[in-house]
DNA sequence: TGTTAGCACTCGATTTTACCGAGTGCTAAC
DNA sequence: GTTAGCACTCGGTAAAATCGAGTGCTAACA
C-alpha cells in the first residue's frame, strides 16, 4: 500500500511551530545516534525554553498524529516515515561541506574517458561522499539516432551487428543465420542497413526489403534484432556504488541480506528509481515507494538532463535513518555537475 | 605469509588412514553443523570402530600437526586450513546430484545471446547452484585479431572509435581531436584504419603514417588510443553473482562488511582469480591466497578453456567451511559445459 | 489555560549468579 | 595400543537481581 505522493507539498501536515521544532529535533537526534528519543534531551537539546514535562505532553500528540512512535512503554520517540516525511519536507536546502565541494569538482575537473566509466565513476564519487549505497541510471538510447550500423562477419553464419548511436552508446548483437553469407554479401547488406538505418530512432518503422535473397534477409534479421532490443529495459545502464554499505548502514544480517538481493537485481533498482523520478519526488521514506522489501530504506533521487530532457539519474539508498539534508546537498550536487558534464560535452548544437 | 602451493601434492602430508579418516570425519561434520567437533561423535559417526579415548588421543596428534584446533579447552576441534587443505587433496572427485546435473543441462540448452549475457547469467547459475557467491571471469582479447575498426563522427572535433575482434567482443573509445574533421576525412581515415589494423592483434606494432595532415592525425589517434588499452587490464570482464549470498555465510558482519567490500574491487577480484589459476591450483583456502582480508574465505576455480588456451575461469567463493565437494564438482561441470559451449559456438576453423 | 514540578511506575538493558554438560586430558587397567 | 573411568575446564544458557531512562498522570502554579 504505498502512500501516493502528489506534487503539491504536505498536503495537511500542518504542525505548530513548537511541535515541528520537537519532531525536527527528535529526527535529528536519532539520525544520529540511532536510539529513542527521550523528552529531556529534546528539552535541553532544542532552542525551547520549556520543560521536559511539556515536550512529553507535545510528543503525545505528536504520536497521535502519527509523526512519531514508542519502540515500548517507557522508551523515548522515534520518528515515523510521516515523520521524517515532514521533516524532510521542511527542510531548507543543504550546503555541502567544504572539503565535499572541492571532492566533487576535483573530480570533474579529471574525470575523462567513456560516458559509461564517469557513470560508474560517479557512482563511486557518491557513495564515498554520503558513505550510503549510491545507483547511478543512465537512460536507454529510446530517441538517441543511429549514427551508424555495421554488420561484421565471424564465419559463415555468425556475424555480429555493431550500432553506434548519436549518444556515444554502442550496441552490439550476435546475428546467427540459417544460411551462409559470404564477405561480400555481408558488406552489402551492412551498406544497405547504413542507408536504411542512420538518423532514424529506433522507434521508426523502416521499410525493410521483402527480397528472398541473402542479403535482403541479412538486412531484415538485423533490423528485427535491433528493434526487438526497445521494449525491454536493455540499453539502460546501472552503476551501483558502494553496495558494501549496506553492511555498515543497517543493523541486521536479514535486512543485509534483503538489500543485498534486491541490489542484485539490476532491472528492479532501475524501476524503482524511474518510479520514484515520475512521481516527482526527490526523497521516498519507507513504505512510500510502495516496495515491501525496501520498507526500512530511504531512497533519494536527482534527475540527470540533457537539453530539458531527463537522460538519467543519481539515488542513494541508505536507511529511513538517513542523513537527509547532507545527501540531498550531495546527490543534487553530483546530479548539476553531471548535467553540466554532458551538456558541455555535447555541445555540438 | 602465504603458503606457497606447489605442483607436487601434498609434501609431507602424510597421515595413517585412521588420522585420515578421523579428519575426514571433523571437516564434515564442521562443515555441516558450524561447531567444533568432539571425539565421541567422530567416534561413532565414521566407519571406525574406536573408542572416543582413541580418537582424542588421535586429535591430540592431528593438533599438535597443525591439522586441527580447538577454540579452547573443553571445547571440541575444529580443522585449520592446512586441515582442509589435506581433504580436499584427498577428496575424489565428486559427483553431482541429478537435480543441479539436469539445472546445468537445462541452463546451457537454452541460454543464448552475448558472450557477456551468457557469462552473466552463468554466475547466476553457478551462484544458485551452490549458494556461494560466484565469479566468473573473462578473459581480455589480447590475442583476439581485429576483424574490423571503425571512425564515427559525432561532431567536428569528436569521434568514436568502434573495433570489432575475432572473439566477438567490441569495444569503443571515444576521440577528442584537438582540430576539426569532416566525414570525408573521417572515412577515409577509418578506411586506413581497417586497411592498416584488420588481422593484426594488439600486441603487434603497426606502421602508423607520419604524415601531418588531418586524415593521418585521426589515424594515430586512434592507433594510440587502440594500443593504450593493452596494459591495463581493460577487457577483463567480471561477473559476479550472488553477492548478498555473502550476508548469509558468513557470520559476523564485519567480514560480511569486508568481503563486500572486496567483491567491489573487480579488478582485484580477478587478479585473485588468475593469480590461483597460475599456481595451476583449483582451490585456495584461507591464507593460502596469500590475501589477508579473505583470510576466513575459501576460493574455488576452474579454468574455461578454448582451443586449449585459457579464456576464462569460474569460480566460487565461500568461507573455508564450504561444501568443497559439491562446489567443487558443480565448478567443474559449469567450466566444462562453458568450454564446450563456446568451442562449438566458434567452429570456424 | 498552558506549563511545570513531583512522583509512581514500566520495562528493556545490563550485570550477577548459578548451573549444566559437552568435551577434554590423564591415569590405570586390559 | 586401546579403553574405561574420572576429575576438571569452561563456554553457553537461564534465572534473578538491579538499574535507570523515560513515561504518564496529577496537582500546583502563573
Amino acid at each position: 500500500m504505498a502512500r501516493r505522493v502528489k506534487t503539491p507539498p504536505q498536503p495537511k501536515s500542518n504542525l505548530d511551530a513548537r511541535k515541528a521544532t520537537i519532531l525536527e529535533a527528535v529526527v535529528v537526534e536519532h539520525v544520529d545516534t540511532a536510539q529513542p528519543v527521550g523528552s529531556s534531551s529534546v528539552a535541553q537539546n532544542a532552542d525551547l525554553v520549556v520543560s521536559p514535562a511539556t515536550v512529553r505532553t507535545e510528543m503525545v500528540a505528536l504520536e497521535r498524529e502519527g509523526y512519531l512512535a514508542q519502540p515500548h512503554t517507557s522508551a523515548g520517540r522515534v520518528p515515523t516515515d510521516k515523520g521524517y516525511r515532514y521533516f524532510v519536507d521542511h527542510l531548507e536546502a543543504g550546503v555541502l561541506g567544504p572539503a565535499q565541494q572541492r571532492q566533487i569538482k576535483e573530480f570533474f575537473a579529471h574525470v575523462r574517458g567513456e560516458v559509461e566509466d564517469v557513470l560508474e565513476q560517479t557512482s563511486l564519487l557518491l557513495s564515498h561522499l554520503t558513505s550510503y549505497t549510491s545507483v547511478v541510471v543512465g537512460s536507454g538510447h529510446s530517441h538517441a539516432t543511429v549514427l551508424s550500423v555495421q554488420l561484421v562477419n565471424l564465419d559463415a553464419r555468425h556475424h555480429l551487428l555493431v550500432t553506434v548511436f548519436s549518444d556515444g552508446t554502442v550496441t552490439k548483437h550476435s546475428v546467427l543465420a540459417s544460411f551462409e553469407a559470404d564477405h561480400v554479401e555481408v558488406s552489402e547488406a551492412s551498406r544497405q542497413l547504413n542507408a536504411l538505418l542512420i538518423g532514424t530512432t529506433l522507434e521508426a518503422k523502416v521499410q525493410v526489403p521483402s527480397r528472398g535473397d541473402t542479403i535482403a534477409k541479412l538486412v531484415r534479421e538485423a533490423v528485427s534484432l535491433l528493434h526487438a532490443e526497445m521494449p525491454t529495459m536493455e540499453g539502460e545502464q546501472v552503476y551501483i556504488g558502494g553496495s558494501a554499505k549496506v553492511a555498515d548502514v543497517f543493523e541486521g544480517v536479514e535486512t543485509v541480506r534483503k538489500v543485498l538481493g534486491i541490489l542484485e537485481q539490476e532491472l528492479l533498482v532501475v524501476s524503482l528509481v524511474e518510479d520514484i523520478l515520475d512521481k516527482g519526488v526527490t526523497v521516498a521514506i519507507g513504505s512510500e515507494h510502495g516496495f515491501e522489501p525496501l520498507s526500512s530504506c530511504a531512497v533519494i533521487v536527482a534527475p540527470v538532463s540533457l537539453d530539458g530532457e531527463t537522460i538519467g539519474a543519481v539515488g542513494l539508498l541508505g536507511p529511513t535513518r538517513m542523513k537527509y539534508q547532507e545527501v540531498m546537498a550531495a546527490a543534487e550536487a553530483v546530479s548539476k555537475h553531471l548535467t553540466t558534464h554532458f551538456g558541455g560535452e555535447n555541445e555540438r548544437a
